[in-house]
DNA sequence: ACAACTGTACTAATTCAGTTAATACAGTTT
DNA sequence: AAACTGTATTAACTGAATTAGTACAGTTGT
């Protein structure tokens, strides 16, 4: 593979099924194609495939079943994951404001200045 | 060296001397040991050293005069980069929690109950 | 003027974590 | 039982981060 610039390709594979799935070309509970047929298509280690998948379905984009297959996950349930994930680290963000000096007003302001 | 689990050489380096200068043991433009001076105290590469100042003057901690030396840079000069780099990382937390979904409101919900 | 200092620039060697590959296992399906 | 599935484990590889080696240019004190 190795197509795009420098980005490992279990990323970049990441990227093009996350696109196929919020685009909508791939629908809730539609089985992704096995490990070693991706692999097979594109030429690279199914290791680097069961990686992608395994991120994927961190993100909660998709789930697997061993033995069985992968399919794609239920959109609502990314969303909430993402959402929670970014509060996490939204939260972090202000800790450490917070750690360093800034007020919660100054935060507030910054904020509404966007 | 190598004392500290895993962290690099520069890197502890950067802790010890910012201890100092922040718990006062090291005061506004007393000048810091030579490069060479800590290398040998620590039996590291002068190189080493070199880039923790490098560091060091970057956060603003220290300023580096070529070919006289080193010294304890003036502590608001510090804590006002300090801010304006804390200001610039929260504000892209906040571009960022934005472009994911999150409104203006649930973030300052977030710092309120903090 | 010169020896002994300073910080810094540049290149090369080394180290190490991230990435990929090879192989094997265990369960499902037909 | 053969052909599929996902997954675990270990090893090989690669490239970027780290460290080392060396040289340069300016300051200071003798």
């Amino acid at each position: 593979m190795r197509l795009e610039g420098g980005a490992p390709v279990y990323e970049q594979l990441e990227r093009r099924i996350t696109e196929l799935i919020l685009s909508g070309e791939m629908t809730e509970g539609e089985k992704l194609p096995a490990v070693r047929e991706i692999a097979r298509q594109l030429s690279i280690n199914p290791n680097t495939v069961q990686r992608t998948y395994a991120n994927l379905e961190a993100l909660g984009l998709i789930y697997s079943i061993p033995s069985k297959g992968s399919y794609v996950a239920m959109k609502k349930d990314y969303i909430d994951k993402v959402r929670a994930k970014t509060s996490e680290e939204f939260t972090e963000a202000v800790r450490n404001a917070l750690k360093l000096g800034l007020s919660k007003d100054d935060l507030n302001e910054i904020i509404k200045n966007i």
